[in-house]
DNA sequence: CTGTTAGCGCGTTCAA
DNA sequence: TTGAACGCGCTAACAG
């Protein structure tokens, strides 16, 4: 089973002698230029494989070597995840540096289509390819779609724009996410019936919407013992998110289990505390952070279903500098998976 | 917020310039080699900084280009989720072939420390570099220090040898991935009580004993209802395991479920659907297989705590690459994580 | 349609 | 202790 007694190193040199023509041409056929004849074309082919060439990576890279500039559009705000994700993005400084790639972070008003189409059409020449965690909404697909049309190389990060013409969406599948969660919820409840309550960021953002479905969905067709209360928003933030589980466990005496789409966990924990129902009502959530990460440990969350950001950064720059260099990317590699974390599988 | 404005792009001629010195002075600095006095060197080190300069990737890797060649030691036999770690290294071929990376699979019986002793000291000098998954085993510990001690640059796959002078180990931790496995069971339960069968490959691979110990705390610890019966050894073979779990299915008619360390989840399948048992006795189990896949999707297994094969193959190759050229390896992204695969989840 | 040639930025002899 | 010069393998501009 020897995967590679083959190896060849042959230079492109070695196949320009083979195929007895010159650099360049040999260059033409391998990256498909124009103004070649088909004879010279099969010759070339023919010494290729004969030779078993390949091109050095390295060699490629630096002649070609143009420098370019990612720009990368995240939410404004304290929302933790986030944080994360430009954390990591700025962890791989080293490796843009090295080859010439210039990222910048532009912190925006995500949730307001106008502002965040605006600082998308104000992109356009300045960058040769962008990521943006972006709202669906019409007035963003067709900022996207103006974008593309301009040659840029756009993908969505985090939460995806379906319908725009954006080149890719670096990350998680947020139904298979929520059902995720429904799952987790239905089954270590084992059978006991009751309500379950929802806590959202907001509706308006695809991610969250989508796992909202998800959710239902698995507890509906899996879970008939289990009712949801309506969701309530909070739009990611620990204050709100208190207010309105405290105002849960007061309406909902039959509540069994809480779950939450997005971030402020810990707004969650401390109405539960507050409230003494800490480890009684079981609780699910999204995204590690430091506080959800302490509320794993102690037992208030069960569970958090989670994408790991440090994956998404790395692809998202794998995936732009694919895109702008024309060349394929390995779809294996670049899908982000949803993680399942309890306490005992911690990273 | 913006990250690189301040891109230099300036090159090794620059710093040269800069400092008044000649292009090998500034590389000897770089690069740490001797023969420097401290005063240029205090100007060079003056220049790199003032023109924040950053070495290109693309060109170092073309300048320095030695062919290399890299040996992966794996078990022989039909175990599936070796196979695709196999096939995740054969998809990198292209990869590999770009950096003139020459990578052999060899296949060898594993669970004989002579033999793979014997297979190890083999590679002495016909390798750069080396992945083993490797028994835990003095004799083994042993062979991998020589290799080491030749200069060979040797990681451990999947099972590790922690005593060994190995670089780095690619692989999950066992204990926390047995643990997990143990959680899901335990709250599954929901309280329930019962005995817990164990099935294991065998006790002698390092990777299946840790998940056994992990799995054994959490239940004691966390889940005093439960009891585990003594595991049973299946060489993670369907035809053992289907005849030890029908065993065992006969034997203790208050078994509420099913941890399966390692592979062979057809047989245990195969079992419970005779006796029909199937979605009664609670099962978990490890690594995503074909058989296991379907027997998640089916339900006869609750959920499966993998890793992911070709994350492990393609870290394996950066690690590897990283330890023969000298250059540091980026921890968060080489660290495997242990991840549960319930229905909704599935990749 | 095809070939010549000059780099890309860094490593690495060698000689001084 | 330092520097000059060549080469790594490929791309791209220009010439024919």
């Amino acid at each position: 089973m020897n995967s590679q007694d083959l190896q060849s190193n042959a230079t492109l040199k070695d196949v320009a002698a083979a195929a007895g023509v010159s650099l360049a041409t040999v260059d033409r056929v391998i990256n498909g230029r124009p103004g070649v004849s088909d004879k010279t074309t099969r010759k070339v082919n023919d010494a290729i494989e004969r030779l078993n060439f390949h091109p050095l990576a390295a060699a490629a890279e630096l002649a070609r070597s143009r420098p370019c500039r990612f720009a990368v559009l995240l939410p404004r705000g304290d929302n933790r995840f986030m944080a994360d994700i430009a954390d990591n993005i700025r962890a791989q400084a080293a490796w843009f540096r090295a080859r010439r790639i210039a990222v910048e972070i532009i912190e925006t008003n995500v949730f307001d289509a106008d502002t965040l189409a605006a600082e998308l059409a104000a992109l356009t020449g300045r960058f040769e390819g962008a990521a943006v965690v972006a709202l669906d909404h019409p007035r963003i697909r067709a900022a996207i779609d103006d974008l593309v049309e301009s040659g840029m190389a756009v993908v969505t990060l985090v939460s995806d724009v379906p319908s725009s013409r954006r080149a890719h969406y670096v990350g998680i599948d947020n139904i298979a996410a929520g059902r995720t969660a429904g799952s987790l919820i239905g089954r270590f409840l084992g059978g006991r019936s009751g309500r379950v309550g929802v806590v959202t960021g907001s509706a308006a953002l695809r991610d969250h919407a989508e796992r909202l479905f998800g959710f239902g969905q698995v507890i509906a067709e899996e879970h008939p013992g289990l009712s949801l209360l309506p969701p309530v928003e909070g739009r990611d933030d620990p204050q709100q998110n208190r207010a309105l589980v405290a105002r849960l466990l007061a309406d909902a005496p039959d509540l069994v289990a809480l779950y939450n789409t997005g971030e402020g966990a810990a707004g969650i924990g401390a109405a539960l505390a507050d409230a003494g129902a800490a480890r009684r009502i079981l609780c699910v959530g999204h995204e590690l952070t430091p506080d959800s990460r302490r509320l794993l440990l102690d037992g208030t969350f069960a569970a958090l279903v989670v994408q790991d950001p440090g994956h998404e950064a790395r692809s998202m720059a794998r995936v732009l500098r694919a895109l702008v260099s024309g060349r394929p990317i390995l779809p294996a590699q670049e899908q982000i998976r949803v993680e399942v974390i309890l306490r005992d599988n911690l990273p």
